[in-house]
DNA sequence: CAATTCACTTGCATTTTACAAGTGAATCAC
DNA sequence: GTGATTCACTTGTAAAATGCAAGTGAATTG
């Protein structure tokens, strides 16, 4: 192996990305976790995509040590364990609302609700901002924060 | 299978995404193509990334049928095989900077040329723009229409 | 305190990947 | 013209990752 080598390894943002979560499984993971307010290990699971319990153990243990999710128990029932986005999770949404107006354009069998990319071509930043909040949400109902 | 798993698996962008290009060699290869002018099947291998021949055929086929690369044959030279992106390729554009920026803010190893990341800071639908030309660029050297 | 829930872990068969070695068509060198 | 070389893969096989089913142990419920 070559210094060079190394180097390009190292020092390349999309080998870092890939690294980080270019997977099927982690993009289904941080979906749930960016859009639809899943943060209990049994809602991944039960989310109807079929993932095994082995592999969703292993992307969020994957995912804690990337400084993606933190784990935390449930205060009331502390054998419930729900998992928190970082703000590195959070600084994706662009990547992923990025993502989810190139599937629209280009998958004839995407059904995205016409309000919402409409309202994130017309103001990217407002939808970036709005979704930030949804996500703010999620993590008040399960941190008991109303 | 319900008709409900059904649906989720085709309705979701993120999960069609998934499918297209979510994998560490399918990462490499799409940056290859937009940022760094690869066009030949022998630059792919040589790009010091160590992707395996077989892989990289893997590849390179699945995405001539999703529609994200062309495959054609040097007019001067039929044995060499050059790839080339499509429009939806090129879409992918906004999501690939996107990650670039994530990753600089992220990622300690990562370097990135100052001037591109501020540029794109300032004015995102520029750079993608740009991006855009030098991908032309890369195109007409290979197709000769200089 | 027995039964159940919950978040995993384990074992094993199947699939995917990595590495090394081919293969066949096209091109080059002489 | 032909033997060597380049080029874009393909094939074979061992190692690793995945998928599925069945645990396991701590916490909670009835």
């Amino acid at each position: 192996m070559s210094k060079k080598e190394t180097l390009n390894w190292n020092g390349c943002p999309i080998r870092y990305a890939a690294s980080v979560f270019a997977d099927r499984w982690n993009f289904v993971i941080l979906r749930d976790v960016l859009f639809k307010g899943r943060r209990y290990y049994g809602d991944f699971l039960d989310a109807g995509e079929g993932i095994s319990t082995n592999i969703l153990a292993d992307r969020l243990s994957k995912f804690e040590s990337t400084g993606i999710l933190t784990r935390h128990q449930d205060t009331k029932k502390r054998s419930r364990i729900y998992y928190l986005p970082t703000q590195k999770a959070l600084e994706l949404i662009p990547i992923f609302l990025s993502i989810i107006d190139w599937a629209e354009r280009h998958d004839e069998h995407t059904e995205v609700p016409e309000v919402f990319i409409h309202a994130y071509r017309t103001d990217a930043d407002k939808t970036i901002a709005d979704t930030k909040d949804l996500i703010e949400l999620a993590n008040a109902q399960v941190t008991n924060i109303h």
